[in-house]
DNA sequence: TCTGGGGTCCTAGGACCC
DNA sequence: TCTGGGGTCCTAGGACCC
C-alpha cells in the first residue's frame, strides 16, 4: 500500500507564539523581526493583507507600521524553541513516525488503516495541538512530501477546508497543481522559477510534465526529484539515521559597524564560545574552524572586503579555549585595518562524535578539561547564558545586536514568568 | 541611522596522481 | 607538428530550505 504523508505546519508560528501570551493581539497586525531587528521574518494574516512581504527590511516600512499600529516583536528564540518542542511532543505521541523538518513543521507518516477518514483524523490532531499548546496548525495530506506541501498551502489559504486538505485523491491533484505557481513548489526558488518561466512553464501542472532530461540538465538532480514527487513518486526520503550535522555556524551582524581589531576579537571569541557550546550540547567535536568577516554590502560607496579562512585543529575538539584560540589565530590572518565591518562569524566543520577522537600522530592527547566545560555549561544553563564566559569575549560588547522589541522568555526563565493578578 | 542566521546539497573546475 | 585519459579529492559558488 502506498505511503501517506501529512505535513503539519504551525500557522505564522512566531506570531502565534507571541500572541499566546498576548491574546489581545489576536486580530491585530503583528510582525516579528530577524536578529538585529533587521528584516520581517514572520507576519500575521492581517500584516500579510497590508502587503508586507517576507524579508522586507524593517526600516523601509516604518510609516506603514505607524499608520496601521502594527505590533512589532524582536525574535525570541527561547520562547519559539520551547513552544516548538511542545508541539513536536504532541505529534510524536500521536504517531510513531514523525520527521521534525524545521522549528515549525513536521512530516508524519499516517497509518494505512484507521477508523475515520484522513481529513477527520488530521482535524483531531490539529485540535489536540491547539488544546494542549495553543498553537494553530494546518495539515496537508498526500502521497509524497512535495504534494503534501502543496496540500498544506491550500489548507492554509482556503478557509473552506478548516486547516486540513487531503490530496490523496488523484482527481484533485492536477487541479491543485494547475492552481500552484512554480515558485510556490517546495524546492523551486526564485532562480529556478525564472528559468522555468523563461521556458514557458508557469504552474506546477506544467512542471509535472516537463521532459526529464531538460530538468536534470537545468535544475540538477534535486529538481528532478521535485518533478518526480509532483508525479506522485515519493523520492525525498527522510533521514532517520542517527547521523549528526555536518557544520555548526555562529555568526551575527553587528549592532553597529565595527573597525577595530579589539572589537572583532571580542565578537569572534563570543561566536566561537557559542559554537563550541552547541558542539558540546550534541556531544560532538570539530576538526576545522572557519573564521569569516565582511563589510556592509549594501553600502556601495564604502570599500568592500570579505574573507574567510580555515584553521585545522591537531585533534577534534569542543573545548572552548581551544576553539577561541584557533578562531582568533584565523582572524589575525584575515583582518585588515581601515574597513567598516558589518558581520563576522565562526563555522565548525569536520565534525565527529566526541567519543572517538583521532589523536595527533606525535605525542599523547592534548590536555583539555571536560570537567571544566561541564561545569561552565551547567552554570550557564541554570543561571542564564554568559553567567560564565571567556574574558576575551568582552563585557560591554558594543558590537552586539539590537533587539529593541523582545518579549519576555515566558516559558524558559523563572525571572520572566507571566504574572496573573486577581482583582 | 536601519537590509538575519543556520543549514543542506549539487556542480564545476583545478590540482594531483598513476 | 606533436603534447593521454581517467579517477579522486578539494574548494568555491550557486541554489534551495525555514
Amino acid at each position: 500500500m502506498k505511503k501517506v504523508f501529512a505535513l503539519v505546519d504551525c500557522n505564522n508560528f512566531y506570531v502565534s507564539c507571541e500572541r499566546l501570551f498576548r491574546p489581545e493581539l489576536i486580530g491585530c497586525p503583528v510582525v516579528v523581526l530577524s536578529n538585529n531587528d533587521g528584516c520581517i521574518i514572520a507576519r500575521s494574516n492581517e500584516a500579510k493583507e497590508l502587503g508586507i512581504a517576507m524579508g522586507t527590511p524593517f526600516f523601509k516600512i516604518q510609516s506603514l507600521i505607524k499608520r496601521h499600529k502594527i505590533k512589532v516583536f524582536s525574535s525570541n528564540y527561547a520562547l519559539y524553541g520551547d513552544l516548538s518542542n511542545r508541539v513536536m511532543d504532541i505529534l510524536q505521541k500521536w504517531e510513531p513516525e514523525v520527521e521534525i523538518y524545521s522549528i515549525d513543521e513536521a512530516f508524519m507518516t499516517l497509518p494505512p488503516s484507521r477508523v475515520c477518514s484522513l481529513t477527520e483524523y488530521a482535524q483531531q490532531l490539529k485540535n489536540r495541538v491547539l488544546q494542549c499548546v495553543g498553537i494553530p496548525v494546518s495539515v496537508g495530506i498526500a502521497s509524497t512530501k512535495t504534494l503534501a506541501k502543496i496540500a498544506n498551502r491550500i489548507a492554509k489559504k482556503n478557509g473552506y477546508y478548516k486547516g486540513v486538505f487531503d490530496l490523496t485523491d488523484n482527481e484533485n491533484i492536477d487541479t491543485a497543481l494547475q492552481a500552484t505557481r512554480v515558485e510556490d513548489v517546495w524546492g523551486i526558488g526564485r532562480r529556478y522559477a525564472q528559468k522555468l518561466n523563461n521556458h514557458g512553464i508557469y504552474d506546477a501542472l506544467q512542471l509535472k510534465g516537463v521532459n526529464d532530461k531538460w530538468v536534470r540538465k537545468h535544475l540538477t538532480i534535486s529538481g528532478l526529484r521535485t518533478v518526480m514527487e509532483l508525479r506522485g513518486i515519493s523520492c525525498i526520503v527522510s533521514d532517520n539515521s542517527q547521523s549528526h550535522r555536518k557544520s555548526i555556524v555562529s555568526s551575527r551582524s553587528f549592532g553597529r559597524e565595527v573597525s577595530s581589531s579589539a572589537d572583532l576579537k571580542e565578537a569572534i571569541s563570543s561566536y566561537a564560545s557559542i559554537a563550541a557550546q552547541k558542539l558540546r550540547s550534541q556531544k560532538l567535536a570539530a576538526g576545522f574552524i572557519h573564521v569569516f568577516l565582511t563589510t556592509n554590502q549594501f553600502k556601495g560607496d564604502q570599500p568592500q572586503y570579505s574573507k574567510s579562512m580555515m584553521v585545522s585543529l591537531p585533534q577534534p575538539s569542543s573545548y572552548t579555549p581551544t576553539i577561541i584560540k584557533s578562531a582568533l589565530h584565523g582572524l589575525d590572518q584575515i583582518y585588515k585595518d581601515g574597513y567598516h565591518y558589518k558581520k563576522a562569524g565562526v563555522m565548525l566543520t569536520g565534525i565527529s562524535s566526541g567519543k572517538h577522537k583521532q589523536l595527533s600522530l606525535f605525542g599523547s592527547a592534548i590536555k583539555e578539561s571536560n570537567c571544566l566545560m561541564n561545569a561552565v555549561d551547567y552554570i550557564n544553563s541554570k543561571w542564564g547564558r554568559n553567567t560564565m564566559q571567556s574574558a576575551s569575549a568582552g563585557f560591554a560588547k558594543p558590537w552586539s545586536m539590537q533587539q529593541s522589541f523582545k518579549s519576555p522568555s515566558y516559558t524558559t526563565s523563572w525571572q520572566e514568568l507571566p504574572l496573573v493578578k486577581a482583582s
